[in-house]
DNA sequence: ATAAAAACATGATGCAAATCATAATATAAT
DNA sequence: ATTATATTATGATTTGCATCATGTTTTTAT
């Protein structure tokens, strides 16, 4: 087993900073045409397959990205606030949504026109390699997660997504987890009954404690072992 | 079960063209900071984990991408030629590979410099734009793939790597397979027996055949039925 | 406050697919 | 040509995990 670790990660990026590569005329055009929009939590922010007229920038909250599947959802990513999302509708011929977003928590959205974004990045290109950066840097911890949930057994990829959390979303070993056990299902491509038993083991294990919706990682070394093992 | 279909495709993309939105200077600049190595078959053209000082194209041969693992590897995507490779290594603050690369076939790669890639990207915005959608193009079929090989089982799996190959690969129904049951394997992430197992249910159903080396779709429908089941 | 609905929990059962074992073909090497 | 090595093939066994069934707790709605 290899690609244990960070690169496993649910998150796309920590906090993402783009903007500020643009001038005071390109900002304000931006600002000209987009609009912020707020969202409850349990919230859709858009559709798969639904056409794709904007870039989503998320300014506040907690939201999944995900590929709908029947019966059950593949969450791709767990995105915090500072990050863009729907890059993926630049593609010319392609103007759907490649996937799902819904919020964890209340959340505002910046909704970017499409042609402006695409504007920026032809007349902007540090704006655009910055771009670049941020979509490679999605695509390296998507490949980590794709090994994770293909080549790990269960106990492994509920490690990483665990260790994730605490590393790039909540930035801290205790935190209260707006993730139900069946979204941790979708994140780690098991079971729901799956997801409860092993954090049960874990429990047990004295490598995890759980009170109420408040996770705390006691163990993080043996955590870090099991997600190594796979 | 959704995502059936050319979205799970296992191919980069078909033939990339991005050179010609260079002026001629720049141009010259590439094929003056690049040069062409030839790999014979079975060889490694770059390794995970080592540094990356070029991008690379394939002008010439058919490669797999993969995520090298223990004991076995995923691999991402089997690329033709006229792709580039190695991309990923443009993210600042990562120059290593994230990935090894071994030919199937006789194959020639232009290394270019990283030094002059990124220079381009940040000089010719255009240039940066038709990256972006590479990468995008890239990043969609990796989450069909994604999906694929999380949701559906053995013969969904295999049935939508044999319509990629057929249909973005090869382009054609009836094609000699350079990759073997257990490249198979790793490509749909399950063991070399089932592989073979499965190839011989298609066979014996009916839905290909299968003469040495030469494969042949005989009812490409079915094969469509069984990726959209699952 | 009370009912209704999610979410969480746990045991019993079944099954898909890996693993193991062994052999038959190919392909490559000397 | 002849051995050696890799690839393909098939059956027997095991196992990891999903599914099913049922119950409990927590959250949401009225």
């Amino acid at each position: 087993m290899s690609l244990a670790g960070p690169e496993t990660c649910v998150s796309f990026i920590y906090e993402i900073s783009c903007f500020e590569l643009l001038t005071p005329e390109e900002k304000e055009l931006v600002d000209s045409r987009s609009v912020l929009v707020n969202y409850k939590k349990g919230e859709n922010i858009c559709k798969q397959g639904s056409f794709a007229s904007h870039i989503m920038y998320l300014e506040k909250g907690l939201v999944k990205i995900f590929l709908e599947g029947n019966p059950k959802d593949l969450i791709l990513s767990v995105t915090p606030h500072k990050n863009l999302m729907g890059l993926q509708a630049l593609y010319e011929g392609n103007n759907t949504f490649l996937y799902s977003i819904s919020t964890y928590t209340e959340s505002v959205v910046r909704l970017i026109d499409i042609q402006i974004f695409k504007q920026l990045l032809k007349q902007n290109p540090l704006f655009a390699f910055r771009i670049i950066n941020i979509l490679n840097e999605s695509t390296s911890q998507s490949y980590g997660r794709f090994f994770s949930l293909t080549h790990k057994q269960l106990h492994g990829r509920l490690a990483d997504i665990l260790l994730c959390l605490s590393r790039k979303i909540f930035k801290a070993e205790t935190f209260d987890l707006p993730i139900s056990r069946s979204d941790l299902s979708d994140l780690t491509s098991m079971s729901t009954e799956s997801v409860i038993r092993i954090m049960k083991d874990f429990k047990d294990d004295g490598i995890i404690d759980i009170n109420n919706k408040t996770i705390t990682l006691v163990d993080v070394p043996r955590l870090d072992r099991i997600s190594a093992k796979g």
